[in-house]
DNA sequence: AAAAAAC
């Protein structure tokens, strides 16, 4: 059986791996490695979740051990869709990197251009970057890209949807022809393999196969529900509260309104919560990610731009708050639970006017999804029925000293906050007119910071993240993201144990 | 019917 010390690493990565737990490597890592060592250039079709991070992070690792970096020309940049996915490479680089000295450099909007400008002048052997902030460095005239030797183009498939297939037209042209170019995506449609034709010499094509069997280890149900918000989100808590066994969940809604909207009512309702989306300000949006992580919320209300690639070990339930539009979509967010084998539920509220939806999900997944009807707890091999706990709707366990109605205009005019300008700007809806300051701008800059101390369970750990800091402290923040390089679970065997549930459902991508 | 990303 291969081993990592079976492909051709250095000893400080595996070492650095070997701390890590791993021993054997992935189908992707076992594929990639060598060639990469090689410098081949490579062409990788895999999903999230099958240790594809790895296998361009160790073998950059080990090429990266020749030589220095110079003051603002960086040796490597890898390209990621999203600043959640750059952040987590950034991390991944901590990790596997420990026994290096090497200048990573994150450049991601969202934040000041000083800290990144201070890394650039300090020379990056990594740059990872999110394709806006790059190029507004770039036409800055502080960055030099004529001293890359490694290009990393990450999430390919997902760039395309994202419309920045130009932007990655422009960087690519800025870096030398003589590059290596380690080229990812889940799906090679036509216009990314035309991508990778231009972008890729002889490359080696490395393609993890999705297994055909059909996913077990999540539960899926439909939920019937009435259209109306106030009942979405009222059914939706009977439901979360029904579940005993709920760990922590990830709720999807498909509009960033819709995400701070729904944050909100659960807050008022007393639940652990947090909410993630992309008009939130980047501090909050890593903030809040690194405390779901870390188990100090328990649900956390987002887009879809948490249903791809973003690594939150053991989530128990996904609910669907929103039939997602595109089928796709589904298949990704129900891939956040059931992973590494254990057990995971997935809910999904469905309105009579999203049957189309719905309908077009059972085509894509190859299976009908029983509908839950009734008993909200009478979930086989995930729940014991048990009729006690069934709340009254409208009136929960959590609702505690805040027993406030849902309905009420407070929830339609405080959400502003956490939504920021853009959506502000874009908005034809009439929120502007009624935001008042004082006692609304208090309760939305609680939920802007995004750290929800549950506040009936006094044994969870809490240790609420507010909107206390001085300003410019967020590189603490980011450090002791770093830090955290500790494991869940068991030791786990190479990469692997991550094969989200989406690889092991029939149907076709 | 959306979201993601630069200021």
């Amino acid at each position: 059986m291969t081993t990592f010390s079976d492909l051709g690493l250095s000893q400080k990565v595996l070492s650095a791996v070997t701390d890590a737990g791993y021993t054997i490597p992935t189908p992707i890592q076992e594929g990639a490695i060598p060639p990469a060592l090689q410098r081949r250039d490579i062409l990788g079709i895999a999903q999230t979740g099958t240790g594809k991070t790895a296998s361009f992070v160790l073998p950059m690792l080990t090429l990266l051990e020749k030589g220095r970096a110079r003051a603002r020309m960086p040796r490597t940049l890898i390209l990621e869709p999203t600043r959640e996915l750059a952040a987590q490479v950034a991390e991944n680089f901590e990790k596997y990197g420990k026994n290096h000295k090497l200048n990573v450099a994150l450049l991601i909007g969202g934040v000041s251009f000083d800290e990144q400008d201070r890394k650039l002048e300090r020379g990056a052997d990594v740059l990872i970057c999110t394709p806006g902030r790059l190029l507004d460095h770039c036409e800055r005239g502080k960055l030099l890209m004529t001293g890359v030797e490694v290009l990393v183009i990450d999430e390919a498939d997902r760039m395309l949807d994202m419309g920045f297939i130009p932007d990655i037209e422009r960087i690519a042209k800025l870096i030398p022809f003589t590059r290596q170019t380690l080229f990812f995506s889940a799906t090679m449609p036509p216009e990314i393999q035309k991508l990778a034709d231009r972008f890729l010499q002889n490359p080696e094509r490395i393609e993890v196969a999705r297994p055909a069997s059909t996913a077990i280890t999540v539960t899926q149900r439909f939920v019937a529900t009435h259209a109306k918000d106030y009942e979405k989100r009222s059914k939706l808590r009977d439901l979360v509260r029904a579940q005993e066994d709920l760990k922590n969940a990830i709720i999807f809604c498909n509009r960033k309104k819709d995400v701070a909207d729904l944050f909100r009512s659960l807050d008022r309702h007393g639940f652990s919560v947090g909410a993630l989306h992309g008009d939130m300000d980047q501090r909050s949006r890593m903030a809040m990610l690194a405390n779901f992580k870390d188990g100090n919320i328990q649900l956390l209300v987002a887009s879809d731009v948490a249903a791809r690639g973003l690594d939150i070990p053991d989530v128990s339930h996904v609910f669907n708050f929103d039939v997602p539009i595109h089928a796709e979509d589904y298949v990704h967010r129900i891939g956040r639970t059931g992973r590494a084998g254990r057990s995971g539920a997935a809910f999904t509220l469905v309105t009579k006017r999203d049957t189309k939806f719905s309908d077009a999900i059972e085509k894509l997944i190859d299976k009908k999804v029983e509908w839950l009807d009734g008993d909200l707890a009478s979930l086989p091999a995930l729940v014991e029925s048990d009729e006690r706990e069934k709340p009254r709707r409208g009136r929960g366990r959590e609702r505690g000293e805040r027993d406030r109605s849902d309905r009420g205009e407070r929830s339609e005019r405080s959400a502003e906050r956490d939504r920021g300008d853009r959506d502000r700007a874009n908005s034809h809806k009439s929120d502007n007119r009624r935001d008042d300051n004082g006692k609304e701008a208090i309760v939305a800059d609680r939920g802007s910071d995004a750290v929800k101390a549950d506040r009936h369970n006094d044994t969870r750990p809490s240790q609420p993240v507010r909107n206390q800091r001085p300003a410019n402290d967020d590189n603490r923040d980011r450090r002791s993201r770093y830090r955290r390089d500790e494991d869940d679970g068991p030791t786990p065997v190479g990469f692997g144990d991550d094969i989200p549930a989406f690889m092991l459902i029939a149907g076709k991508a």
